[in-house]
DNA sequence: TTAGCAAGTTAACACCGTTCATTATCGTGA
DNA sequence: TCACGATAATGAACGGTGTTAACTTGCTAA
């Protein structure tokens, strides 16, 4: 991460960096609807139209703190995945699925600005998209590891319905992996359902119906998966 | 449904239901942001203080509109279960889940509207709490019929973590089924988290890195949940 | 050294939620 | 029938928003 270009490019990306960690001081500290280009530039010393000498509107600045949060989350999965050694993958991919949950729940603010905004998907890959890939890559490549280290049981080719099969072959090239098998994507895919679709539900406030401290349902989840991945 | 009251009551309900009616409209015609008092009043033919005879202010009008929105849904799942002979609790089970998974991909805006904007669970329950209330009774009482009809093999009390058992319990005081297991709670809540799960992360548009079509794998979750409570 | 460009400013526009004073309208009791 | 009180609605105003345009300042590269 070595800074470069003249001296004009480096003071222009570090105001970048100001301006987007501001951004993100205010939105934890006082919530999305403070994060507003004059609150962003006051807190900087400036005024808001000078913002848009960097970004091109609101929308876009707050696109980038997304990716940067992106970078942020990826780094911390990351960093728990290697801090496991790598002949537990049972343990790699429970810390992994840990790491994932704690940053959401310590940093729900953020979560949800990442996870909680439909977006739709452009037609060309922008900084944020990127880092998104980049985040998605992560859990991808534990699965591969997993798979490759001891195959677990899954559906047969045939059993699964053509208009999966297409959109997970299509998948399949993407991550490059051409010798899994289709099941093994839908065990991924499923799996990787589950583990967001728990956490998201969790930072929105959408199990306090019935539960105060979700933690103990979460270790249930991560059992259940741990099953289905055929790690014990 | 009869009106009641003064006729000064009944054009003000009709008034009530006019401003959330347009709040709709605009919502989903123009989107969130789009929804302002002065665009509900203009669409009215009003100005926007005067709104402020009716709700209190921009955040209790949308409330209201998330009432109305649980309403509706609620409705709709609990038309698709009637429309099911009570006899196959399995089609009923599975037509519950299509019909709110239905709603959430047909009303998209109006999804993430009532569980996207994460809600403090405050002292008193107002108008949009009941409501949604009622939506949760609706699946409850259709897993309590799933249990009563034919019970599913659960976990034993004793293999439950009892900081879980200890809120399962309270929930299970909520829903009035003292005589029901632990292990059939965790497993009605397990089940409705991964159903809930699966169609938040879908309307978020979180599946598109994978899935245009999200259908089949919809499908397979039915189809292991419907596993999981001895449906077959 | 100087021409040019980047960074930042102020002023303005149209919109927002909200408050306040004021007016018009309606229903009802004398 | 009339007058009064409650209700409904208005227009003006305040401070805030994203955004644009014109303008100044200061650095930098030829």
């Amino acid at each position: 991460m070595t800074e470069t270009g003249t001296r004009r490019d480096r003071t222009r990306a570090a105001t970048v960096r100001e301006i987007t960690a501001t951004a993100r001081l205010i939105l934890v500290k006082e919530g999305p609807d403070a994060v507003t280009l004059r609150a962003i530039a006051r807190r900087m010393g400036m005024t808001a139209p000078a913002l848009y000498r960097y970004f091109g509107s609101h929308q876009e600045l707050l696109r980038h703190v997304v990716g940067d949060l992106f970078n942020e989350l990826t780094d911390e999965v990351q960093a728990a995945i290697r801090q496991t050694p790598s002949g537990d993958l049972k343990e790699r991919f429970m810390h992994a699925s840990f790491a994932f949950r704690d940053w959401a729940l310590t940093h729900q603010r953020e979560y949800t600005l990442v996870f909680g905004t439909p977006i739709v998907r452009g037609e060309t890959l922008d900084f944020t998209d990127e880092c998104g890939q980049r985040f998605g890559r992560t859990f991808v490549e534990l699965f591969l590891e997993l798979w490759k280290s001891k195959p677990f049981p899954v559906l047969a080719d045939a059993d699964i319905e053509p208009a999966l099969t297409v959109q997970m072959e299509r998948y399949r090239g993407e991550v490059g992996s051409p010798d899994l098998p289709i099941g093994a994507m839908v065990v991924f895919l499923s799996c990787w359902i589950r583990l967001q679709g728990f956490v998201t539900l969790e930072v929105f406030g959408q199990m306090g119906f019935a539960l105060d401290d979700s933690s103990p349902m979460f270790h249930l989840l991560l059992m259940d998966l741990a099953d289905r991945l055929g790690l014990h």
